[in-house]
Order: C-alpha cells, then structure tokens, then sequence
DNA sequence: TCCTGTTACTTTATTAGTGAAGTATATTCG
DNA sequence: CGAATATACTTCACTAATAAAGTAACAGGA
C-alpha cells in the first residue's frame, strides 16, 4: 500500500494525531495545559456570555461530539487543577453550571501564543489558497458523520 | 466564537474524532476489531512481503507515529486476540518480529467492507473534485507536524 | 577484550476517550 | 395526583495514547 494509495481514513487520523502530539508538548510547555482541556476551557469561556450560568456538561458534551462521561471526569480534573468551577443550576438541580476561576481565565490567556502558532503552522503547511477548502472539508466531514 | 472563525486545529481534531468513533462502531461491529487494532494489522500485512520477517514494532511505531510503548502494548491486545504472533529476530534478540495469525487475516477481510464503506462515505461528504487536495493537505500537515 | 554509547523493547503513571448501567431529578400524561 | 418516561450526571471496566525511566542486547573504538 503506497502512501499515495492510503486510505482517507487512515491518513485523517495519522494527520490529526501528529498534529494533536506537537500541539500537546507546545501547549503543555508553554501553558501547563493539554489541548483537550483548552478545548473544553474555550466552550466554557465562549458559552459564558454576560448574565449567563454558564454551559452544562451535556452542552459542552455536543459541543466537544463527546460523551457526558468523558466530560465528567475532564471537569473532575480542571476542577482539581483549580481552572473550573461548578455550580448547581438555578432550576435544575441534576445539572451542573460550569465556570472559568480567575487561574482559568490565566491559563487561557497564556494559551492564545501556543494556539496561534500551531494554526500558523498548519495554514502555512495547507498554503493560503488551499485553506478555506480544507476547512469547509472539515466542516463537511463534522457534519455527516455527527450522527 | 461563531464556527466558521473556530481554529482550524479544533475544527481538524475534531473532525477526526466525529469520523473515528463512527468508524470504530462500525468495525466493531462488523469485525469485532477497532480501528487503532485495524492499522497496526494494515501495517503488519503491508510490511510481511515475501521471505521477510516481518516488521518490527520499531517500525510499526513509525509507520503509524506512535511511540514503541503504545505499539507494545497494542501488540499484546492483539497477540491475546490471537490476530498477531511474535518471533524474535533472527540475528538481534532485541527485536520481535511481527506476523499475522490466520485469525489475524480473517480479521483482515472482515473488516474490509465496513471500511470501504467508511471511505465512501467521507469521499461523499467531501465530493469528488475536492478530494485530492483535501488528501494532499493530509499529507502536507502530516509532513510538516512529524518532528 | 572491555568500555561506552546506542538501540529495541518494557514498565509505570497519567490523560483521555468509549459504552453500558446506575442514580436522582424533571416532565408528561392518563 | 401519581406512574411512567426522559434527562443530567456518575460510575465502572476497558481501549489507547503519552512521557520518562528502566533492561537487555548490539556495535564501535581504545
């Protein structure tokens, strides 16, 4: 089986994890963070509009395309490195409400320079014409098989 | 953070992750194998040309860029699933040698039809004349992200 | 020959995910 | 109202990966 002849799935997944490993060590690195918790700290920050309670597990859940349970233990551990906090809804008292702490908000801001350069280095790697494409693809590929 | 701005690292693991648990169902249910087991068997079958040994999980770790004590373990699940066996090398009593159990290839062929299938479907969603650069900017990100 | 360094693999502890089954609270409907 | 059903989360057992540190075998040079 050539390189050339590898199938889409496989070489989806090889890309993803190569990319997900650099981007881990730079992230961890520079912010004491892995990628999976800056992702579910960016659902947190940018579902926490003003006067909001802040997102529920099972909304960071479908945001993620995860399990409630993984999102379970992931809040379990940010909760324990002090970036999250949790909260009784108001009206619902199965759900939680999820919140950044102040070292929450910190360790998103020393994020944002590792971040950004991971994403310069995969849209240099694409070439500025190929990447509003491979984005859409993306998108496409996101949508048809979020079931 | 509307969609279209969400960062393109985001929007590529997670894309990879919607595809990935959708394939695994799939195989497993199909040929009782996951996709993680699935690749390390490709590369087995693919590297066993005839007269050689085998790989080694040296080079199994690199062809699917793992590192040696993932491959370790992931050679132990599928020795006791009895679709792999190992043989030491002959001349460096380091290194195993990876080969196919006859259950290993059966395993093989079960799992070829959910996987075309898979194929299609992503070939499908991503249409027929975008194909070949979103694979090319696979292999680019790839290239660039394998240290 | 033996020492030094490299290599192939293993072990351990940790993160991160899945799916299935369980608990407690909400909601709906006869 | 109360029973049945649905929802939000948790727990459990498992797969799969990482990084770091360890073991055993190989390989080259003094």
């Amino acid at each position: 089986m050539t390189d050339a002849s590898r199938r889409l799935y496989m070489r989806l997944q090889s890309a993803a994890h190569l990319v997900k490993k650099a981007a881990d060590r730079a992230l961890m690195e520079a912010a004491g963070v892995t990628t999976a918790q800056a992702a579910v700290l960016a659902v947190v920050a940018g579902e926490s509009g003003a006067g909001a309670q802040g997102p529920t597990q099972k909304t960071v859940a479908a945001a993620l395309g995860l399990n409630e349970s993984a999102v379970t233990a992931m809040a379990s551990r940010l909760i324990a490195l002090n970036y999250l906090k949790r909260q009784k809804d108001r009206d619902d008292r199965r759900a939680w409400r999820l919140a950044l702490t102040p070292e929450g908000e910190a360790a998103m801001a020393r994020m944002k320079a590792p971040f950004a350069a991971i994403n310069a280095q995969m849209e240099n790697a694409l070439g500025a014409d190929n990447l509003q494409d491979f984005a859409e693809g993306l998108s496409a590929l996101s949508k048809t098989f979020s079931e």
